[in-house]
DNA sequence: TTTGTTGATTGAATCGGTTCAAATCTACAC
DNA sequence: GTGTAGATTTGAACCGATTCAATCAACAAA
């Protein structure tokens, strides 16, 4: 098997045709007179000819027909972590609908991913952005293509963005627990900055770096402090969304004289790690606690008790981003979409 | 904001230097005057030149340095899927090591599947053949492109694949539950034919079209055949991988007049769904029932008990699978990898 | 002064197609 | 026999870079 060597002109110049018919014959094939048209095609199959590169034509069309999800984490990161799987099945699927192919574009180290996202052959970039969003968004500019930035971690409105409305969000998940009637509360947090894990106070978390947690967090303490629980009354422990540190923030929580009666979790993954934690334990959920989580992702529905979470709708978000990339149709300013609380089994009110 | 009107020549000219001079000044930037390549650099900046254009570059250079990887799924189904992710996960380790891209490449319809692999922009393929697997092959082939296909049904040895040893872990799965004493075992299996779900006889799984279905039930007959179990006493309820004919199946074996006391599942996703039904119908794994899966995918791990199961290496088949279709060392003939027993907590001596 | 050598730069060919205006070829009516 | 509309086909320009043989400048050695 010969491969590359025959070119379209050799086709051509073999059926004895001209070059512009021969290509006719494999992209408009409706122009080219029946019999020619067979003959070339004939002729072809004789050479092993391939079919037309598609770098040829990719230089005169310009589109590459496929978009890129870039972030700045190893690629197993799109295949391992539940939230990016989630949203990429829904990007998928967007994708698949309109004919678009999907390209996994992402490195741990600044060189790489710099690289990568350069030489990524896509029309345009869906940024994940939750972790070095910055740098994704500056990388991304330069190779000047249309791209959305999802879950950004910054306030800078002049980024193409789409994110959920996570202080309204927090709030919906903070009431729901009030309003059974938990009144002490922890919150294992997503990262306010970077590389920090372990108990924060109120000060650090105002000024926190990246702005989903802080929102989060602010959303969660408005609406607590309407069913009078102040601020500095719940305890917030910072993890990195990792099994380890999100169980030393149990062990902290649950070590305090008066341990929580419910968990509020920035992330369902979060909240699956709470809710084994709490089973091996022997404490029953949610009998003895309670625990909601937030995102949404399909397993959240796998486990026993369900568990009670925010949803990201992510069908829309990703409809929007795909949408935004493709039609070059970036938002102008950023763009915010609810979350829905889901209640499963994993809330109920506090016991006695 | 103008896009792509500005070319690599402009900048030439607006420098005063040569098309091959600027063409140097970003691609081998040590070739040329540190003054010359500054200015070239500086008059790119002020004309907004997003860097050379990787289609122009691509058309020389032949490489597009990005793999491809393809089912006759929808997109979607390499993120829903357990053992398409965990396999993915591993080639996404490999690819990131090298340096290249991912890209990925399905659909569910024939057509679109064609054009979809017709018109990737990858150096390669791999094929993930668990269904439509010949489809697959044959389209992949028209392009010349190396490839290889994994999870290969089909027994066609001019077929680069590499597959799991599919006789030898099934017969391994079979022995270590008729070690434990089990004498009563049912069989989910995964789709023999095309189309089917329901109880299947041995004539049927004889003629079966998917061979790995089929190696696998053989493996299973072989080792309990050495335990005084005849294959006629061993039910086996085919399933198309999927939530209601793993029920049906469950169903079935378990309105047996004697019910099984094990299940042997050709798939950790089946043996997942066998664990969650069970314990919802309040029998205990593995005091009332044990089950043994196939795969070795991480959620195996992470649901209580623990499930026992064929693993597969997918950091060694991601390796080879990558290595193949990068270097294009396509293997000559099938290529066999072991898979290994991982004990976990859903298999127990049964009950008396 | 001439020759050699080294390093930087140029210009043109090339990669493999697509596209479009112009040329050619029907077929049919007048 | 001429005219014309419509269908095909041709040939050349173009897409945006890379590459390489050839040229040029500058300076050291003979």
């Amino acid at each position: 098997m010969v491969k590359g060597t025959i070119r379209l002109a050799d086709v051509a110049k073999a059926a004895g045709v001209s070059q512009g018919t021969a290509s006719n014959v494999f992209s408009r094939p409706d122009v080219v007179r029946e019999e020619v048209r067979e003959h070339v095609l004939e002729t072809a199959r004789q050479l092993g000819y391939a079919g037309p590169s598609l770098t040829g034509r990719l230089l005169r069309a310009g589109k590459v027909n496929a978009i890129g999800v870039a972030a700045a984490e190893p690629l197993a990161y799109f295949f391992d972590d539940p939230w990016a799987r989630a949203l990429l099945a829904a990007i998928a699927q967007v994708c698949d609908a309109s004919g678009t192919g999907l390209a996994l574009v992402s490195a741990k180290d600044r060189q790489k991913l710099d690289w990568n996202i350069k030489s990524a052959l896509v029309d345009g970039f869906i940024l994940l952005c939750v972790e070095g969003g910055e740098k994704l968004v500056q990388l991304t500019r330069e190779r000047q293509l249309p791209f959305i930035a999802l879950a950004l971690n910054d306030d800078d409105p002049s980024v193409p963005s789409v994110s959920v409305d996570n202080a309204g969000g927090a709030a919906i998940a903070a009431r729901h627990l009030a309003e059974l009637g938990h009144r002490r509360i922890g919150v294992l947090s997503t990262e306010f900055s970077y590389d920090h894990v372990g108990p924060v106070g109120i000060g650090e978390i105002e000024r926190a770096v990246y702005s989903t947690s802080r929102d989060r967090a602010t959303g969660y303490w408005q609406a607590l402090e309407t069913f009078g629980i102040r601020r500095e009354d719940v305890p917030v422990y910072e993890t990195d969304n990792q099994k380890a540190s999100v169980e030393a923030g149990l062990e902290y929580l649950f070590s305090k004289p008066e341990p929580p009666t419910a968990i509020l979790a920035m992330s369902d993954y979060i909240a699956l790690l709470t809710l084994s934690w709490l089973q091996a334990r022997g404490l029953s959920v949610p009998a003895d606690v309670s625990i909601i989580g937030f995102d949404g992702v399909p397993e959240g529905g796998m486990v026993e008790p369900g568990l009670t979470t925010m949803a990201q709708p992510f069908a829309r978000i990703a409809e929007r981003a795909v949408r935004a990339v493709l039609d070059d149709a970036m938002p102008v300013e950023r763009e915010m979409i609810d979350v829905t609380l889901v209640v499963r089994g994993s809330t109920a009110p506090p016991k006695q």
